[in-house]
DNA sequence: CTTGCAAATGCAATAGTATTGCGTTTATAA
DNA sequence: TTATAAACGCAATACTATTGCATTTGCAAG
């Protein structure tokens, strides 16, 4: 990662009141070279400096989340999956059931779709956040 | 459960070649009955008639959403919860991220948005299913 | 109604995912 | 440089879910 990227998400911890640890910048550097969601497993194994603690892992991604710098994404694999959140440009998923490719969907009407679903919702103000993954057939897998 | 209703859940069980057996019966009573997602400790706990095995319960989950009579969802719980599958009308939620409220939303534009997600793909061919719940505060919640 | 058998169940064991408590180390602000 | 709250690492454990296998059962064929 280079030195300006480390220094950016340095400042993003900084802000949130949360310290700079190693651990953590490698973890944003793994999340950033990967650019695909990965379980808290793979993560493990991908470890370059040494090794880290699993609790630690499981911690500092609770803390990332927290400061809005990854996001944990549900890809029906039995495990959560943790990606880097871009700021301002929010994006799904399409999971190919068979093979397991996954591809970005960069274009969801967000904003309007909650504004749908507050519309037609008797018991709710606001909504922050929303969950939306794709479930099909990639290219190779439909023979 | 009516006896008609019950009917016509053994009829599904037995189009796609499952046995028609109590504990499945109950096990869609009960979420007939309860009409919210539910986990499987939270099935178990409400079971009836004396207990069911953990095993099994997980096992007649699995058949029923293999035959498309359950569907799983994931509420950011820790945990999938499972749901009965009414034909035809597919819904998703509203989740107060305070209380744990649940809202069913009906109006989900999925085809659009399944046409859409595709359009802008480059790897897929064809999607069959999709995830998408909504967090936010509910009414009692929003001080 | 009986019977045969594949499907379903129950039990024991275990895998996989995630969390808690606590003593030690470390980032950072004073 | 130092004090201290935050973060870390280790051990233990909770929770979610699955596998293997012996037993039971739904149900179709006779």
């Amino acid at each position: 990662m280079p030195r300006s990227n480390t220094e950016k998400y340095a400042d993003m911890l900084r802000k949130q009141g949360l310290k700079v640890t190693p651990q953590r910048l490698e973890l944003i550097s793994l999340l950033t070279r990967l650019k695909e969601p990965m379980s808290a497993h793979e993560i493990k194994a991908k470890w370059k400096q040494g090794d880290i603690d699993t609790v630690t892992l499981y911690r500092a991604l609770d803390a990332l989340v927290d400061a809005g710098i990854v996001q944990r994404v549900d890809l029906q694999h039995g495990h959560t999956d943790y990606e880097l959140l871009v700021p301002g440009e929010h994006h799904h998923h399409l999971v190919c059931t068979d093979c397991g490719t996954i591809e970005d969907f960069v274009g969801c009407p967000g904003k309007n779709m909650e504004k749908l679903a507050l519309k037609s919702s008797s018991q709710f103000v606001s909504l922050r956040e929303h969950s939306l993954e794709f479930f099909g057939t990639c290219k190779t897998c439909a023979v």
